[in-house]
DNA sequence: TTAGGGTTAG
C-alpha cells in the first residue's frame, strides 16, 4: 500500500488544515475533548456511519499524537469490511508520525488477511519488531491467524513458539493454522497438547478446529473421540459444534449417522442442512441429496448457494443435465448470480454434462473468475475433447495475474498427450520444470503419459527413470508406454521390476500388462498374467481386463473361441469389444464374423464410422460391390462421412499435414517423384503405385494409388528431410491400411531408416524389414 | 479500542 494513495479527505485534513477546521460545523470545531470525541466516534463506529466519523476525525484538533483515535478510525474500516481504508489510515499514521500501538496492528493484520496483503503484512511485522510490540499477545495471535491465511504456516509457527505468554486463542489459532494448510496431523497433536499436557479446557473453537482436521484426513476414529471431548467439556449443545461434528461424520462417509445426528438437532439451520446435502453428494446419494431439498422447504429453510453448489455436485454424478439447468434457473431467479463458487460449480456441471458451450458463457460472464474457475474450464474442454480451445485457455490464463497451479497443468497435460504434438509436449515439460513442478510425481506421470503418446518413448523412459519416488501410477504408464509402441518384453520386465520394488500391481497395472502382452502378440504370457489376477492379486477383472484378452484371442486365429470367450463374459459386451472382435474377423478374412460383430456394434453404437469402413473395405477386397454400396448407402443415410485420413510429420519446429493425394506442399513434386521412386525399388508395381480400391468414395469407383496416401507422403517427407540414419515419427488419425504397413516395412527395410508411426491406438516400429506389431493391428 | 469459529467449486 502506498503513501500516495491516501484518501483525499485525509490530505485535504492534513494539507490545508486550517481550510478544513474553519470550514467544521461550529458544533464540532468547539470540540477539543478527544475523550468526548472517541465516545461520539465509537457510536459512529458501531453504527456503520463511517462517512460522519470521518468528518468529526477530520474536524479534530490534538489527533496528531493520539493514537487512540486513529485506531478507532482503523477499526471502523475493518469492521464495514473497507480494509483498504483502513491500511490507508494506518499508513497515513505514519506520515503523520503517530506512532502505532499494540491496539493499531491487531487491525491492521486483520486488514492484510482478508485483503492478501502479504506485502503490507510483512512490512507491518517489520514494524513491531521495532517498535518492539513482538510479545503483544494480540498481536501476535493476529500474526499467527495472518501468517496462516497466506500459507506461511512456518512463520505463524515460529510466532507462537516465540511467544512468551499464550492463551486459547493463541493455541486455536495454530489448530486452525495448520488445519488451512493441510496439516491435520499437526492441528491434533496441537489439540491434544493444550488440554493433555496444559490441562487448559477446549472451547467450542478448538473443537472445531480439531473436528475439521478429521474431516480432511477422513480421520473418523479421532473424530469420536474429539465427539467425546465436546460432551465432557458441555459443548454438545452448541450449533456450530453439531455443525462440526456433522460434517466431519458426512466427511468420514457415515452417512447414517449423520442422518440421526442431524435429526437430533434442536436447531437446524441452512448450515447444517448444507452439511447434510454436500455429506449425500460427496458420499454417491445424490437422490438423498435431493430429497434433503424437498424437506429444506417443508421446513421453510431458504437454500443458498451453498446448498446449489452441493445440489450441483450431485447432477454431474447423477449426469442429470436437466437437474443442473434447473438449479441455475433457481439461482438466477433468487439472484444467487453472479457469484463466483456458484458460477465456477455451474460451469463444472455444464462440462461434465458435454455442454461446453454453456460451460463456455457461465464462464465468460463471471465478472470474477478463481484460478479453480479457469481451471474448471480448461477441464470443460478436454474433457470433451476440445483440445485445441483447452490449449488456448491456457495460454490466455498466462496473461491473467492468476498463476497455473499442479491442477492447471494436470488437466492440461493430458490435452498436449491428444494433440500428439511432440514439439508441444517437450514445451509444456520445459514449461511444468521452470513453474518449479519438476519433482512432482503426479505431473510427471502425466508427462511420461503425454510423451508415450507422442511417440517420445525415449523421453517418456527418461522422466520415468528421473522420478525420485515413482509410484503405481508411474509404473503403469511406463508399462503402458512400452506396452503401445509393441515393446512388450520389457514391458513384462518392468511389471516384475515394479513387483521387486516392493509396489503392488493395481487394476490399472493389468490394463498396462495384458494391453502389451496383446500389442506384441504374448498370448501365453497374456492369459497367465490375466490368470493370476484374480487367483494372486484378488483383483477381479473388468471390461478393459476383458478387452485385452478379446485382442489377444484374436491373434489366435480361431474365431469361434473368440467368439465363445466374449459369450463366456460376466459382463456386457461393448462396442470396443465387439470392434476387437471385428478387427480378428478382417485380419483373417472372415466376413462372416464381420458382419456378425459389426451387427453387435450397431445394436449399441449406430454411428460408428469406423465400423462401416472396415465392413466395407473387406467386402471392396472381396469384390462384394453391391454390399461396398449398400454399407455406404447406409452411411449416407445416417449422414456419416469417413474421416479424412491425415498423416503428420513434425520437422524444425513445424507441423506438416498430408492428406490422399496431397499436392498442397512447397516440395509436392519432389515428394511425390520419391514415392514413386521408393515404391518401384520395393516393387510395390511395374508402373506407378498399386492401385487400391477405396469403397468410401463417391460412386466407389476411383481409384487411389497406394504410394499416393497421406502416410506415405508424410513418411517420404520425413526422409527426404532428415539426415540419413535419424528415425522418422509420424502420426495418422486413422489406422494404417494393409497396403501401407507392407509397403513401411520394405521401405524401412530399404532405406535403413526406422519409421514410427501412430495410429488411433498403438506405434508401429518399422525397422530392417518388419513391424514391432507383428503384422496384426 | 485489539486476536481464533460451523456448510461451497478443480
Amino acid at each position: 500500500m502506498a503513501t500516495a494513495s491516501l484518501p483525499c479527505f485525509y490530505n485535504n485534513s492534513t494539507n490545508t488544515s486550517q481550510t478544513n477546521i474553519s470550514s467544521t460545523p461550529k458544533t464540532l470545531s468547539k470540540q477539543t475533548n478527544n475523550s468526548f470525541v472517541a465516545r461520539t466516534l465509537l457510536s459512529y463506529i458501531q453504527s456503520g456511519r463511517m462517512d460522519e466519523a470521518v468528518s468529526l476525525f477530520r474536524g479534530t484538533k490534538k489527533k496528531k499524537h493520539d493514537a487512540f483515535l486513529w485506531n478507532l478510525m482503523i477499526r471502523g474500516y475493518a469492521d464495514a469490511e473497507l480494509y483498504e481504508e483502513a491500511l490507508e489510515f494506518y499508513y497515513a499514521m505514519h506520515v503523520e508520525n503517530v506512532r502505532p500501538d499494540n491496539f493499531t496492528f491487531p487491525f491492521v493484520f486483520k486488514s492484510c488477511t482478508v485483503l492478501s496483503g502479504r506485502f503490507d503484512g510483512l512490512k507491518a511485522h517489520g514494524r513491531v519488531l521495532k517498535i518492539g510490540l513482538d510479545s503483544d499477545l494480540f498481536i501476535c495471535n493476529s500474526l499467527i491467524a495472518m501468517y496462516s491465511r497466506f500459507g506461511l504456516i512456518s512463520d505463524a509457527k515460529r510466532v507462537f513458539e516465540e511467544m512468551p505468554v499464550r492463551d486459547r486463542v493463541s493455541w486455536n489459532s495454530m489448530i486452525d493454522g495448520y488445519v488451512l494448510n493441510g496439516e491435520a496431523a499437526a492441528a491434533l497433536s496441537c489439540f491434544r497438547e493444550l488440554n493433555e499436557a496444559l490441562g487448559i479446557k477446549h472451547d467450542r473453537i478448538g473443537i472445531m478446529g480439531a473436528l475439521a482436521a478429521c474431516s480432511m484426513e477422513l480421520l473418523s476414529k479421532q473424530g469420536r473421540e474429539i465427539h467425546g471431548h465436546a460432551v465432557r467439556h458441555e459443548l454438545e449443545d452448541d450449533i456450530k459444534v453439531q455443525t462440526s461434528l456433522l460434517d466431519m461424520y458426512c466427511k468420514c462417509g457415515n452417512m447414517i449417522y449423520s442422518r440421526r445426528l442431524f435429526d437430533g438437532m434442536p436447531l437446524r439451520n441452512v448450515v447444517a442442512w448444507n452439511s447434510l446435502v454436500g455429506g449425500y453428494s460427496l458420499n454417491d446419494q445424490p437422490d438423498e441429496a435431493f430429497d434433503c431439498m424437498r424437506e429444506m422447504w417443508e421446513e421453510k429453510t431458504d437454500p443458498d448457494t451453498v446448498t446449489m453448489v452441493n445440489l450441483l455436485n450431485a447432477c454431474a454424478q447423477m449426469e442429470s443435465l436437466s437437474r443442473g439447468e434447473t438449479i441455475h434457473g433457481f439461482s438466477i431467479r433468487r439472484g444467487f448470480l453472479p457469484h463466483l463458487v456458484l458460477g465456477t460449480a455451474l460451469t463444472e456441471m455444464y462440462g461434465k454434462c458435454g455442454k461446453v458451450k454453456s460451460a463456455e458463457i457461465l464462464f465468460n460472464e463471471m465478472p470474477e473468475k478463481s484460478l479453480v474457475s479457469w481451471n474448471t474450464m480448461i477441464a470443460a474442454y478436454v474433457q470433451n475433447e476440445r483440445f485445441g480451445e483447452s490449449l488456448q485457455l491456457f495460454i490466455d490464463l498466462q496473461n491473467e495475474p492468476l498463476k497455473p497451479d499442479v491442477f492447471t497443468m494436470s488437466t492440461i497435460i493430458p490435452a498436449y498427450g491428444e494433440i500428439e504434438s511432440l514439439r508441444h509436449g517437450k514445451q509444456i515439460h520445459s514449461y511444468v520444470v521452470r513453474s518449479g513442478y519438476g519433482d512432482n510425481t503426479l505431473l510427471l506421470n502425466s508427462i511420461i503419459h503425454m510423451y508415450a503418446q507422442c511417440g517420445d518413448l525415449r523421453s517418456a523412459r527418461q522422466v520415468f527413470d528421473r522420478i525420485v519416488c515413482n509410484d503405481t501410477i508411474s509404473w503403469n504408464t511406463v508399462i503402458m508406454g512400452y506396452g503401445i509402441h509393441g515393446h512388450g518384453r520389457t514391458a513384462l520386465d518392468l511389471f516384475a521390476a515394479m513387483k521387486l520394488s516392493g509396489l503392488q500391481p493395481n487394476d490399472s497395472s493389468f490394463v498396462s500388462v495384458l494391453t502389451a502382452c496383446s500389442v506384441s502378440g504374448l498370448v501365453e504370457e497374456g492369459w497367465m498374467y490375466f490368470n493370476s489376477m484374480e487367483q494372486e492379486y484378488s483383483i477381479t477383472p473388468q471390461i478393459e481386463h476383458y478387452g485385452c484378452m478379446v485382442d489377444l484371442l484374436g491373434r489366435t486365429k480361431d474365431l469361434k473361441e473368440t467368439l465363445g470367450f466374449i459369450e463366456s463374459m460376466p459382463l456386457a459386451p461393448t462396442a470396443r469389444i465387439w470392434g476387437s472382435l471385428l478387427t480378428a474377423s478382417r485380419n483373417n478374412d472372415n466376413i462372416e464374423m464381420a458382419e456378425y460383430a459389426a451387427e453387435r456394434i450397431f445394436q449399441l453404437e449406430h454411428d460408428n464410422t469406423g465400423c462401416y469402413v472396415l465392413l466395407s473395405s473387406m467386402y471392396a477386397d472381396a469384390g462384394r460391390w453391391e454390399d461396398v454400396e449398400r454399407v455406404r448407402s447406409s452411411m449416407k443415410e445416417k449422414g456419416l462421412k469417413k474421416t479424412t485420413a491425415k498423416s503428420l510429420v513434425e520437422l524444425q519446429n513445424k507441423t506438416h499435414t498430408f492428406v490422399n493425394e496431397d499436392r498442397s506442399h512447397v516440395q509436392s513434386n519432389k515428394i511425390h517423384e520419391v514415392s514413386d521412386i521408393l515404391s518401384r525399388l520395393i516393387g510395390e508395381t511395374a508402373g506407378n503405385g498399386k492401385e487400391v480400391f477405396d469403397p468410401m468414395r463417391a460412386g466407389g469407383k476411383k481409384a487411389t494409388l497406394a504410394n499416393k496416401h497421406s502416410l506415405r507422403l508424410a513418411v517420404v517427407f520425413g526422409l527426404i528431410s532428415t539426415e540419413i540414419g535419424t528415425p522418422i515419427l509420424v502420426k495418422k488419425n486413422v489406422r494404417i491400411c494393409n497396403h501401407c504397413h507392407h509397403a513401411l516395412k520394405l521401405i524401412s527395410e530399404s532405406s535403413g531408416r526406422e519409421i514410427i508411426v501412430g495410429d488411433t491406438r498403438v506405434y508401429h516400429h518399422f525397422s530392417e524389414g518388419s513391424c514391432c506389431c507383428g503384422d496384426y493391428w
